[in-house]
DNA sequence: TCCTCATATGCAACTCGTTGCATAGCCAAG
DNA sequence: CTTGGCTATGCAACGAGTTGCATATGAGGA
């Protein structure tokens, strides 16, 4: 259940309501894990029960009240005690890959819009991870020198660059393949 | 649900067993996307019942009998619906980048043997990839030309096969941080 | 002979995750 | 003044995925 431990993470990181969090998950926490607001609350109330968080009732203005999250002891202690635990190496779950390899029993060239679609969505999240990188990290606005935290955030960011271009490099390769496959063989 | 997908792509490659498919998900198939056996046996259960598959009982010397599911008309019509709709894009699921995030919390330099394993594993994987590519792509004992389905599935494996290279630099990125972070940081 | 390993299939119970829907306050635009 | 949008929380139903267990055949080795 590594998306308590998502959630330990980001609360620590800054306390907050299960709708903030929700919005984290779209964006900074969402580079590496995704989860929907009925599943953050889910889980919230779960770790309250559990007592890994407190809750604090905040009465706000101009916008409906909120109950915002923090993590207590035992909290920190499930979070350092899950980090001391080995993990298995991730398995990759690449649905479009799926679609590629079933393209050979259909027409392939339908699949070049829908790749071109992938890498648009793609170069877009690269550039959107790029501002980020400038923003808080590497830009004149960024705080100098990163303290360990912000040094972590910043490796695990180059991590989401890095899979952002070498997917994109990938779906170019797709996409060469696509139209070499649309176009008759040249026979030597 | 994609794994039904998976399935149906991996039967019109080459129909088989459940047990053979789960198989084949550690394998090939597993490059992209993965599935237990529990999971396959039931999931072809389903697509038996709802017409996308047929069975045929086999009798086996020196082996329990098995069961050979192949793909029929609705499934082949499924799996081409499927191929024309469009899909999102992949959001990562990474824990172990949520495990290097939370590691500001503890201690930065207990992550470091956990992640020297990680990249070994990805090592291994790689030239488990590179060995598949030589011997059924690029090698001597390669067929040539390759065929539309083979081209394609060379395209996927260059993908993993890219994959496994980003994630391994990544990780010696992620390497160098942990044990700049465990040093006195020099102060200009 | 007994044990282990590989093949082969499956049930039951559980957790995780998605989708659709519902509610409610407040603001700004038309 | 109604509509749409953003904040904020939540239920119910379902489907996807994991874990543990159970069963059976036959080969090979201790």
């Amino acid at each position: 259940m590594a998306l308590e431990h998502a959630i330990l993470v980001s609360l620590l990181e800054k306390p907050g309501s299960g709708y903030e969090l929700a919005r984290r998950f779209e964006r900074s926490i969402g580079y590496f894990w995704t989860a929907t607001h009925q599943q953050i609350y889910r889980v919230l109330k779960r770790m309250e029960g559990d007592g890994l968080l407190a809750v604090r009732a905040l009465e706000q203005q101009s916008r409906p009240d909120k109950k915002e999250y923090s993590v207590v002891g035992p909290g920190r202690a499930a979070l350092s005690q899950w980090l001391h635990e080995p993990i298995e190496p991730e398995s990759i779950r690449h649905e479009l890959a799926v679609k590629i390899r079933g393209a050979a029993f259909d027409d392939p060239s339908l699949l070049i819009r829908e790749v071109e679609r992938h890498r648009q969505a793609h170069s877009d999240r690269l550039a959107h991870y790029l501002a980020g990188e400038l923003r808080d990290f590497t830009g004149p606005e960024a705080p100098t020198p990163l303290d360990a935290g912000q040094e972590l955030q910043h490796v695990v960011l180059r991590g989401g660059i890095a899979y952002e271009r070498m997917t994109i490099a990938w779906l170019d390769d797709v996409l060469a393949t696509l139209r070499r496959l649309g176009t008759p063989h040249p026979r030597p």
